[in-house]
DNA sequence: GGATGAAGGCTGACGTGTCAACAACGCGCT
DNA sequence: AGCGCGTTGTTGACACGTCAGCCTTCATCC
């Protein structure tokens, strides 16, 4: 019981600091650019990209689940909403009748189509392009590590 | 008018998933933790913090808005929600019957002090411990860049 | 076949975040 | 004083995320 642990020194507390302020702030942008160019929101914009990249532009909420690893909850809130805007439909799994199969509707596949360019020039605009080859390769070396411990504590399904 | 775009490579594709990983295990084992252990969400545990590193424990709403940069509206369904939560309380400011002053309640100073160590082992053993030195300078410096470029667009107040 | 438990998915309640509209105040001007 | 305008903070509506609870269906075992 050591009420006094190992604080953060200034190295320590520079790059804390700045992850924090690089989320807040690059996220609330590239949320917003895509808000205003395509009316998507980043929830909406992730299940449409695995949808249109999937063959037959549908899967199953299970496998959908899986991929972009939301709890069952988030995804039946998000394709209930994305439903009734006409971005993709629900239909019956037919080996299983738990499952639900989600598809993506000719309106949703224009919408990423329209969506996906626009987002990756904000993408590259406001942060790949401002990296070296060498920060490119200690941000992906760093998520692998941290992802690997989180992982094996919070494994949750 | 051209649809299509300079593509992600692969190291640039590696960076750029990585990060969007990071983030989204990162935060919320940290988020669920501290839930946990302290009964604090994010925001509480940002305005806390603040407050509480503030002589005489209190501030105006509009100096608590320039530390946390949120907007207006965020910060007053904050506040609120916790008042009635007896973390904090609103009073009137002397010097401008505009605004408002947010002060730590006894009760919110001992919600922090019990959560801040906790919260400090959590940043480590997630985070902070996992990288060496030079990762944090490289963290610290693309996080630096990358508000910069943000920061000469989006800059609202 | 019937009971039991796990898996898949849905819903309601609540906290959170954003946006637009609003009210109250300060400040400068005439 | 009165007007105009920016600042400050609040509110309501809505989208988003999490949690707990629920129902249906599947798989297993008796």
């Amino acid at each position: 019981m050591n009420d006094s642990p190992r604080w953060l020194d200034e190295k320590e507390s520079r790059a804390w600091r700045g992850y924090q302020a690089l989320r807040r702030d690059l996220d609330s942008t590239l949320e917003r650019r895509l808000s205003r160019d395509s009316g998507l929101s980043a929830a909406d914009y992730q299940l449409l990209v695995v949808l249109s990249e999937t063959e037959g532009q549908r899967l199953r909420a299970r496998e959908l689940r899986n991929e972009v690893r939301w709890d069952r909850s988030r995804l039946a809130h998000q394709v209930r909403r994305m439903e009734q805007r006409g971005l993709l439909l629900r239909t019956e799994c037919e080996t299983d009748a738990r499952g639900t199969m989600v598809e993506l509707t000719p309106e949703g596949r224009r919408a990423i189509e329209d969506a996906a360019p626009l987002h990756l020039v904000a993408v590259r605009n406001y942060f790949i392009d401002l990296l070296t080859p060498e920060e490119l390769d200690v941000l992906a070396a760093i998520a692998e590590r941290v992802r690997a411990k989180v992982g094996d504590e919070g494994c949750d399904e």
